[in-house]
RNA sequence: GAGCCGGUAGCUCAGCGGUAGAGCAUCUCCCUUUUAAGGAGGGGGCCCUGGGUUCGAAUCCCAGCCGGCUCACCA
């Protein structure tokens, strides 16, 4: 939305700017501020200079002056009291009080400050002292206005910590993530944990003898899970591609190129619905470990979770809701078809067929329009009546093969696959396989799905030849795992929708902000 | 994709057929250590958009846009 003019507050300070630059001061100009401290470091190294002056008085000994600092930040409220004036001034760190005062800066100098305007960057010098009613303030001697904002910051009133009156408005807070992260510590904050969290994970690996590698985003054939891609176009080229849905695929030909543990974090992109747990693009770890099978990943899981808990918490137990989730390990390993009788009743066998399936879902009320498969009935009964009871880390195992096309068979009960899916909270969190590592049997699986594709099913994984051919030059077995970051976050921050632990969720366009298209405005 | 709720000043919200409101913010004036907020006075609005009903619509009706929640689906 571009600035409107005609709005007073604005306009306000656009005067304001002018003014400044009128005499000569244009806030733009500066390059730099020197900086002596922090906020919270003037603050701190102040209450450690009265201690020290304390004990110093006992002994008798010269005491030094008050310290001097020079900070800077974001004028966040302005209290005139006609010939002092008093400033809360806040950077990353956390805040200041500034105390300015006629006879400290000269008549034309305060006379300036009536061009400060809340959300203007300031930067200052003078002694630190202790106000009457006991606050730690910064006597200002200099100041430089660093920066003009012209348009108001969402905020209510500020006084210390508290703030009153905040924006609300979700809609602004995700379209306007900067506004929202300048007047909010606190979200700062929860960014801040969700960048822990990815270096914890990268620690993890990297103790753990891990390469970390980067593989194509840009694909002919997007496979390596159950999604639709989003398409795009290679001009020069004149090819067709798509933007990746997984790691999968790149990460296991690493594999087969003798690189025997690797990880990827990596963004990929679903073509599909958004809502509080989905994100078009989002954040995936896989990671794939030769010669371990589905028993090393679960340990592996179990000491990530544990791991990054502990970094957050200091011990293996996460908040959920106003209750607590206690992750430490082992995790209760929950074959699907078992999960599915215990909180439904239906026993197994019933799945033999699919007549049998397609009868118990009708009975439980599920839209059988896409029960193309087994397999399909049972992750659809599994999704509504099992995963929402498994809020305690639960390993969901021996899922059906025909969903799994990635995945080793268990030999002697070749329908169902070394997988299993992890949940927390009721939402899944990792999945992971003893990967498929027979070339002959990988494009059965392929063809198989080929014909589900054929059938309609749009997300049914496409035929990777140059994959198969990988294969075929022999990998040896390996346990691979993904996890959703994203969701990881959530979980490990307490949150409910993915879009406070994305700094910038999508959003579909703010009507009075498209651009012409001729002019080449909007990307993506 | 369906249902429900919402969109009014920079922010938080009230108003729900009869001149567009409040608090904070903003502007002017007074005040040399104030603390959500000293005192006095002033300005500020495409009431989401487009149609309709009506003498008259922010308010009622229809369509649309954007968002939230619930459900369906995907991690």
């Amino acid at each position: 939305m571009p600035l409107d003019t005609t709005n007073d507050l604005i306009r306000v300070r656009l005067d304001k700017l002018a003014q400044l630059r009128a005499q000569g001061l244009d806030p733009f100009a500066h390059d730099r501020f020197d900086r002596s401290h922090t906020t919270a470091g003037a603050v701190s190294g102040f209450q450690e200079w009265e201690t020290r002056t304390a004990s110093g008085a006992e002994s008798g000994s010269e005491p030094d002056p008050a310290p001097r600092v020079c900070v800077a930040g974001r004028v966040f409220a302005i209290r005139n009291m006609g010939k002092a004036l008093f400033v809360d001034l806040r950077d990353e760190s956390g805040r200041v009080q500034l105390y300015f005062r006629v006879n400290h800066v000269g008549a034309e100098a305060f006379a300036r400050l009536d061009l400060l305007d809340r959300g203007d960057f300031l930067g200052v010098g003078g002694p630190v002292f202790r106000t009457r009613t006991g606050e730690v303030t910064v006597e200002v001697h200099e100041f430089q206005l660093l920066a003009k904002a012209l348009r108001p910051l969402p905020m209510g009133n500020l006084v210390g910590e508290e703030q009153h009156g905040d924006v609300t408005d979700v809609e602004f807070r995700y379209r306007q993530r900067y506004a929202d992260l300048a007047v909010h510590p606190g979200v700062r904050e929860q960014f801040r944990r969700r960048s822990l969290i990815l270096r914890g994970i990268r620690d993890f690996f990297d103790q753990r003898g891990y390469l970390e590698v980067e593989t194509p985003v840009l694909q002919t054939v997007a496979g390596g899970a159950a999604a639709k891609p989003f398409h795009t176009y290679h001009n020069e080229l004149e090819q067709d591609m798509h933007l990746r849905i997984s790691l999968e695929l790149y990460l296991k030909r690493l594999i087969v190129g003798g690189f025997e543990k690797v990880y990827e974090i990596g963004r990929v992109f679903r073509n599909e619905g958004v809502d509080t747990e989905h994100n078009p693009e989002f954040s995936l770890l896989e990671s794939y470990e030769a010669y371990v099978n589905l028993g090393a990943i679960e340990a592996l899981v179990e000491e990530l979770l544990c791991f990054l808990a502990t970094r957050l918490y200091g011990r293996p137990v996460v908040p959920f809701g106003d209750e607590e989730i206690d992750l430490t390990p082992p995790w209760p390993r929950l074959p699907l078809l078992e999960g599915i009788r215990q909180h439904t009743g239906v026993q197994p066998e019933v799945f033999a067929s699919l007549d049998g399936a397609r009868g118990v879902a009708g009975r439980l009320g599920l839209n059988l329009d896409e029960a193309v498969s087994v397999g399909w009935i049972v992750d659809k009964i599994h999704g509504r009546y099992v995963q929402p009871k498994l809020i305690r880390p639960t390993f969901v195992t021996e899922f059906p093969l025909e969903i799994s096309p990635l995945a080793k068979k268990i030999a002697d009960r070749p329908h169902l696959t070394h997988r299993f899916e992890l949940y927390v909270a009721g939402a899944e969190l990792a999945n992971a396989f003893s990967e498929l590592n027979d070339p002959l049997d990988q494009r059965e699986r392929f063809e198989a799905q080929g014909a589900m594709r054929d059938g309609g099913d749009e997300e049914a994984h496409p035929m990777d030849e140059d994959f198969l051919r990988a294969l075929e030059y022999g990998m040896p077995p390996t346990g691979g795992l993904g996890i959703g970051i994203d969701r990881l976050v959530m979980l490990l921050t307490n949150q409910t929708s993915i879009r406070d632990v994305l700094l910038f969720p999508h959003m579909r366009p703010e009507g009075r902000l498209d651009t012409d298209p001729a002019s080449g405005g909007q990307g993506v």
